[in-house]
DNA sequence: CTAGTTCCTCAAGTTAACTTGAACACAAGA
DNA sequence: TCTTGTGTTCAAGTTAACTTGAGGAACTAG
């Protein structure tokens, strides 16, 4: 039932299938991250995207970092430090590692203390006070959310009146 | 300048622009709440909203739990276990923390472990494999992210036929 | 009583990270 | 050659968690 992949390469480079069914990305979530500056394949003559083996690598990494919750912007300036003109060595992800990795650690202390505090101050009074810990601005996990998210203080509208 | 709150509590009961002052929440988002099923204030004869002061302390849980990066929906799951005939308990708010709490510990070390992962695993050559230790998809955080974001083998078409 | 503030509803906009669909071009195999 | 299978573009849809705006109604202070 399954095709066989047949290594889709043509002298000029992976085509985008490939690349697809070796990373598990859909084409389409592919072509986004070309327009999100991560990855820059070539065309064909004829229009169609070509990409290098090292795009794969790239890809995984992509893959690797959102799931520790890092954002395509953090990723893709992360992936900018890469060099251009040559395919990156092992040296060169393992910088671009490191980088994460100090964010990851600061997350993970960030929510272990947190955890900490719930339990103390979850049954406590001082849950509706604005002197509690857990509110405490600078303790509270930088909103990696969605939407209009405007957490206290941080409007546009205080931004455009250079508060 | 800044107005008085003033306390607008009428025997009816507590204002919405009051439990938004309190709680540092616009007013838009407390009503969002309110649709999702977080908290539910009667009226007065003339419909607008009325709350009670254990609302309060349920909108200020929701947003520690938010910063703590769980969804509305599981946040209101999480309430729903709450008493609702009588006013919850600290006991009450201490149950459903400890539920929160095994969560984020586990949260904790998964992200432990990946991170530890990071820095043997980036730069090795397994990075495209299928068999990387990264690439498992236990090990994979659960896409807290937002829009469709149907990871391998998860994809709505899949639950469809029923695989 | 009138002005000003607060509240109401409902529809539509926002962000991120993609997906889906239409309409069409090109490529590969029998 | 003819038919699938892939590939391309572009517009629009999706989810979550809200915000913004329009157009009114009601409460409060002076």
């Amino acid at each position: 039932m399954k095709k066989q992949p047949k290594l889709r390469l043509r002298p000029t480079g992976l085509t985008i299938g490939f690349i697809s069914e070796r990373t598990g990305l859909a084409p389409s979530a592919i072509r986004y991250y070309e327009e999100e500056g991560i990855v820059y394949p070539h065309r064909t003559d004829t229009g169609q995207r070509r990409y290098e083996r090292a795009d794969i690598r790239r890809l995984s990494f992509v893959m690797i970092s959102q799931s520790l919750g890092f954002s395509i912007a953090e990723i893709r300036e992360a992936l900018n430090s890469l060099p251009s003109n040559r395919t990156p060595t092992k040296a060169d992800w393992q910088a671009i590692s490191e980088r994460f990795r100090k964010d990851l650690d600061a997350r993970i202390a960030q929510m272990t203390k947190l955890r900490d505090q719930l339990d103390g101050c979850i049954g406590c009074g001082c849950l509706s006070l604005s002197n509690c810990k857990l509110y405490n601005p600078d303790d509270r996990a930088k909103s990696r959310g969605t939407g209009p998210r405007y957490l206290m203080g941080d409007s546009p509208s205080d931004l455009a009146k250079g508060t």
